[in-house]
DNA sequence: AGAATATATGTCATATTTGACATAGTGTCA
DNA sequence: TGACACTATGTCAAATATGACATATATTCT
């Protein structure tokens, strides 16, 4: 994983910029990303196997459905909590999240 | 674990204040303290097996050593997110600390 | 004991994250 | 096509987390 790595965290707002700026995204960072990614797309999955709408599971979570967007997007601007807060909201435990991080990335 | 728990948890500065108050930590917000208290320990562990001071740690995250020591401690000011910065500068990745949840609490 | 080193606790200005809002895009159905 | 439901994106004031500092409390030496 190289060039296609760094697409999908342009995509996903990360604005790495050149390949030499993406070099410096240090095994720390990449290492955060890699989590919440396996967060936010659990937080989805879990989601939609409720059939909840963003809508829905931001009521659920005193948020509203644009932040919900984000927190499935991976955007930068949210934290790690706030998406553990969702999974939670939607019924997961600790175990089945460090499960979620144990098989994912 | 109820009255032990909620002792636990007011020593940690998490200041619940009575039972009935403590009833209303809700599920949702006590599976994040645990959580939170799985990846201090596991912080904390990584520190010492590493024989570093709360100090050269700080150093290491460009944070300080009062904020480590919080970080150890559970304590309610520190987000999820600084602990897995901790956790990713000592060496860990994301499969161990999926572990660590998986096991903890 | 006391000095030295390590950790804990309280506070605060600054930085980051948050919910909310507007609005744009996407898919579906008649 | 257009109306509808859902999701994505940009912005911003308010809320929360942060590093830094002072200082208190252990802990470990001699």
């Amino acid at each position: 994983m190289k060039k296609a790595k760094r697409n999908s965290l342009e995509a996903r707002g990360w604005r790495v910029g050149s390949v030499a700026e993406f070099l410096v995204l240090s095994a720390e960072d990449a290492a955060l990303v890699e989590t919440k990614l396996a967060l936010s797309g659990a937080l989805r999955a879990r989601r939609e196997a409720k059939k909840l709408t963003q809508q829905q599971l931001a009521k659920l979570l005193k948020s509203s459905q644009s932040r919900v967007a984000k927190m499935e997007a991976g955007d930068p601007s949210v934290s790690v909590d706030l998406l553990l807060k969702g999974l939670f909201a939607l019924g997961a435990n600790p175990r089945e999240v460090g499960r979620a991080l144990h098989h994912a990335a």
